[in-house]
DNA sequence: TTTGAAATTACAACTGT
DNA sequence: ACAGTTGTAATTTCAAA
């Protein structure tokens, strides 16, 4: 169960790191970064892209020069099992993330928009979810840090 | 003040959500689902690094398949202003987001841990942070999703 | 699984429009 | 600001250990 399948050592982890890092270094530097040649981190890299390990390569973008500067939390209350609720959520392009939490029957969504009028507008598009029966928005004032998962 | 400088319009936007989906691709590949030839992508996508819309190219990964598969949120309430505790913060690697929070003076972090055994150390290692009085942590059941910042 | 080398492909700079 | 060209550099495949 799970996507653990196989094992990741700690060259992988000290690959996958420097790939966290900067993933558009050439795989000579990235594999003398490890002590591997090109190939040899070329080839772990893959693996690693096959099995599920590395997800995908993306970039990390200024959500304020994309008008996407005001970041809240919301607690979203309900009165019935929100397990299947996945689609509902997704449909709303401001949510960057949805998860079931513990404790009463709740889902927390991290929402990120370029007003408090419009924070305010998706916290109004929650309710008309079925089953949503309240919400806690909590504002952020300032981010310390975002950062990968760690690897090592 | 603040990263907006220069403007992002609707080409730039649609670089950025196709490098968020796969940032591997070649800059012939980007041009022609913009409509724009190998070199012109290039040089955008060039400005908007240079203008640090686009902070950095990373790799997302499976938590899980790091050892890193519990997630948490917690409330970290405290006696005094936190406002620069960040390297605090910064020095516990479990932690993978810290924000300060509206309401009271609080910071919200995001926390992933191999157990909940370890989840609790970094409660216990959070209450030597000078200033903490107190924690209330949320575990995650489930994540139904986790997605780059919209673009478009 | 790694290395090393060869063929393919993409990058990055320049020029012209 | 975009397109086309070109030299340079990286990727990716393959044979071999």
């Amino acid at each position: 169960m799970g996507t653990g399948n196989g094992i990741v050592d700690d060259v992988d982890r000290a690959l996958i790191a420097e790939l966290q890092r900067d993933a558009t270094q050439a795989y000579a530097t990235l594999g003398k970064a490890v002590g591997l040649s090109a190939g040899a981190a070329h080839d772990r890299v893959r693996k690693l892209r096959e099995r599920g390990v590395i997800r995908r390569t993306t970039v990390d973008v200024d959500p304020t020069a994309l008008g996407r500067g005001v970041l809240a939390f919301v607690m979203v209350d309900s009165s019935a099992w929100m397990g299947d609720a996945t689609e509902s959520f997704a449909a709303v392009p401001e949510i960057q993330e949805a998860h079931i939490i513990a404790g009463t029957a709740s889902v927390l969504v991290k929402v990120r928009t370029a007003t408090t009028d419009q924070l305010q507008d998706v916290l109004r598009r929650l309710y008309t979810i079925e089953g949503v029966s309240g919400t806690q928005a909590t504002v952020v004032l300032e981010t310390f840090f975002e950062r990968p998962v760690r690897a090592d």
